[in-house]
DNA sequence: ACCTGAACACCGTTCAAGT
DNA sequence: ACCTGAACACCGTTCAAGT
């Protein structure tokens, strides 16, 4: 069933609206940026953006699928770093969706959709910590807690903001009482 | 100035109007509970909620207020308490509250007197959690930390639930490599 | 001082109509 | 298939007017 051409266009016309959502909802917020400011940044009409995506949350979530995806593509060349730099980079490269973070958590009771899409990228986080942990001597039976230690901190980091030194020194702390102690 | 008798009105108005609103905003959500229907529940005017506060976000803040002094009453009780305890107990009773909890979140950015009040509620709560940690004996350089990472790990819990078994684990666990061994 | 009816400027979304 | 103008039902808030 290759309608390649139609297809191509619309996927092209979908990720001109989602840079645009994108750029509005990191920069305003979710609830401050209007449907109607999209589809002018875009250059359509308002009820156009329907055509493409269902409703407001679905466009959130594209956006939120954008942004991880991109982030995990940055994340793969640093696998290999020490846990308390890969924290750390977590917390830098998350520090622009902090405000789209704090929008799921206080919208996952309201759009269910959002809510399976939270719960789904819970567990891929929770995953990867998971290997990565084990992959720096954390005992087995403490791997769960300390995955989901690590991710509760993070997410408190970036709704409670701190200086630059207090994070690293913060973040350093954790990886102490976490981490086996070298000898 | 003894205004007495007016005040006294004025007052058992507004906690008529904050009981009203606590009751929805608790069980509704911030976002869908209308000023309308507060007014509605009241047997007011919409209009007139303005008379006694500014605007939505003041109504939050003053049913924030009544809920965090009630629980702080409550506490008070279980001082004593094992901290293991403490903490579940804390978990239960925000259990209710978690929602807004998340709006608050999501409209620090937005609301700056909701900003204020988010920042207060955290010094108090890490004021009180630094006591508690350092009666149980936690030593005084890991204090700090200590205390941030037990407030974002009951941030967290609320946020992304749990049975309530897998709760009494966590918990566990945490306060395990929080408090000093015992001998 | 206290309360209201009516209005304002917005919002997300729908629908009938155009091409 | 794609896009729009116009409308719908709401929202928080304001204002002039009443008592």
């Amino acid at each position: 069933m290759a309608r390649t051409k139609t297809d191509l266009d619309r996927s092209a016309k979908e990720q001109e609206i989602l840079v645009v959502a994108q750029k509005l909802f990191v920069s305003l917020g979710y609830d401050a940026t209007s449907m109607s400011r999209i589809a002018e940044d875009t250059g359509v009409a308002p009820n156009t953006l329907y055509w493409y995506f269902t409703d407001k949350d679905a466009l959130l979530i594209a956006v939120l699928d954008r942004l991880v995806s991109a982030a995990f593509r940055e994340y793969e060349r640093r696998r290999k770093a020490p846990l308390e730099r890969q924290l750390l980079w977590i917390l830098g490269e998350l520090k622009d969706a902090e405000g789209l973070i704090a929008t799921v958590h206080s919208r996952t009771s309201v759009a269910p959709s959002l809510d399976a899409w939270h719960t789904n990228f819970h567990r891929m986080l929770e995953l990867t910590l998971l290997t990565q942990l084990r992959a720096h001597g954390v005992a087995e039976e403490e791997l769960g807690h300390a995955a989901k230690t690590t991710i509760f901190v993070i997410e408190g980091m970036l709704a409670h903001p701190s200086s630059a030194a207090e994070q690293r020194a913060f973040v350093r702390w954790l990886v102490s009482t976490i981490e086996p102690k070298r000898t």
